[in-house]
DNA sequence: TGCGGACTTGAATGATCGCTCAAGTCCGCG
DNA sequence: CGCGGACTTGAGCGATCATTCAAGTCCGCA
């Protein structure tokens, strides 16, 4: 792990720090230390600190398959399932931090989308890809004539930000399960008339 | 506007530029400049940049009901349009600012819940009367039997701040209404067979 | 008239910010 | 061997950061 090129360790720092801090709480030079690289380094492969967080929002969706999505599609084969698999995941990620690390896209969106709008494009690939993966489970899925699912899908990943957000905020995971216990509701009732056949519910 | 008390107008800068920038990257000079006040002062009535945070968390709450819950309530008497009157007055915001502006605790929760463990319980408060009056407002619709409205309402605020940063992040409304479409769908199915009559809609 | 506390003034502080750059190391290729 | 480009080193830049404080103004009350 510390046998990395550089840029990646650089990249490895940028991704944790912003995630644990934020982007403009991190300095450039905590970054440097957690890297073990000089700042010359640094300026070498990325112009400026916004160049680098392009470079981390490029990075990314990357990551996403093999840590998020696969192993989900591994462990889950049910569309819906899937879905609330994902949502147990950020969950996790939140119980084990202590109601302290969310998303990190939806960090970096919110704070910095306003004083960065050349970056905003990358945010959207990483929201894009997200929602897209979650429309693609769901296409397999037995849900009411006429659901839209890529709206769906946002509207999940609505849910799954914001679900986060109110965690983070009352520092408890009971807001996170609420919604999550609401989202279950709307697919219950997308699938109550669907195809009439198959009612395939889990056990939990 | 600018004869207010020096302790309003700081609390006033500090507000606007918070939503505007973020916290961190809004510097104590900006929000000197913009109130018209010089250091001292700021110090006089707050002890550093953090409890100015706080103090605006506790101010937060005494604008919601004036400028946002009640002209709505006056506005629109069925419980369900309230909900989403209010998700229009959030789409107005972004609207109006080029997807620019959003929830203004939504952004400080998640850029400062960790770094600012002690502001939580404020932002916590203002979550909890904001799903609160949601809540209360939709004691007054029919829904289906067995309908947690708590939750509902929390889940009302996921969708919103869900949204509201998708909207940010693309820099397009698109996200937004998709979410909120959704949201809408939910509740036609809460609604469907709820109590048998009654189905006032409305008409936009 | 004079005292005291609330509030304002504004220059100054040390720390940290993102960033630069000249010098140097290293390695593949001729 | 020798050239050139990729990458590293690390001291140091000016700017801005949040904050301090001694001095001063103002006003209600005695």
């Amino acid at each position: 792990m510390a046998e990395a090129d550089t840029r990646t360790r650089i990249l490895e720092a940028a991704r944790r720090l912003f995630h644990e801090q934020g982007y403009g709480a991190t300095g450039v030079a905590t970054i440097l230390r957690e890297a073990g690289v000089h700042p010359g380094s640094l300026y070498h492969f990325f112009r400026s600190k916004e160049e680098l967080l392009a470079g981390l929002l490029e990075y990314y969706p990357s990551l996403f398959a093999p840590i998020v999505s696969r192993p989900i599609e591994a462990a889950e084969k049910e569309a819906v399932e899937r879905v609330f698999a994902l949502l147990a995941f950020y969950r996790k990620g939140l119980e084990e931090s202590g109601c302290r690390l969310g998303c990190p896209i939806g960090n970096l969106a919110l704070e910095v989308s306003d004083n960065h709008p050349e970056v905003r494009p990358l945010l959207e690939r990483n929201f894009a890809m997200w929602s897209g993966t979650v429309a693609g489970w769901l296409a397999r899925a037995r849900l009411r004539r006429g659901t839209d699912l890529d709206r769906l899908a946002r509207f999940v990943l609505a849910v799954m930000e914001g679900a986060v957000m109110q965690a983070r905020g009352a520092g408890s995971l009971a807001p996170f399960d609420a919604a999550v216990a609401e989202l279950r509701r709307h697919f219950d009732l997308l699938q109550e008339r669907a195809g009439a056949s198959r009612a395939r519910r889990r056990k939990r």
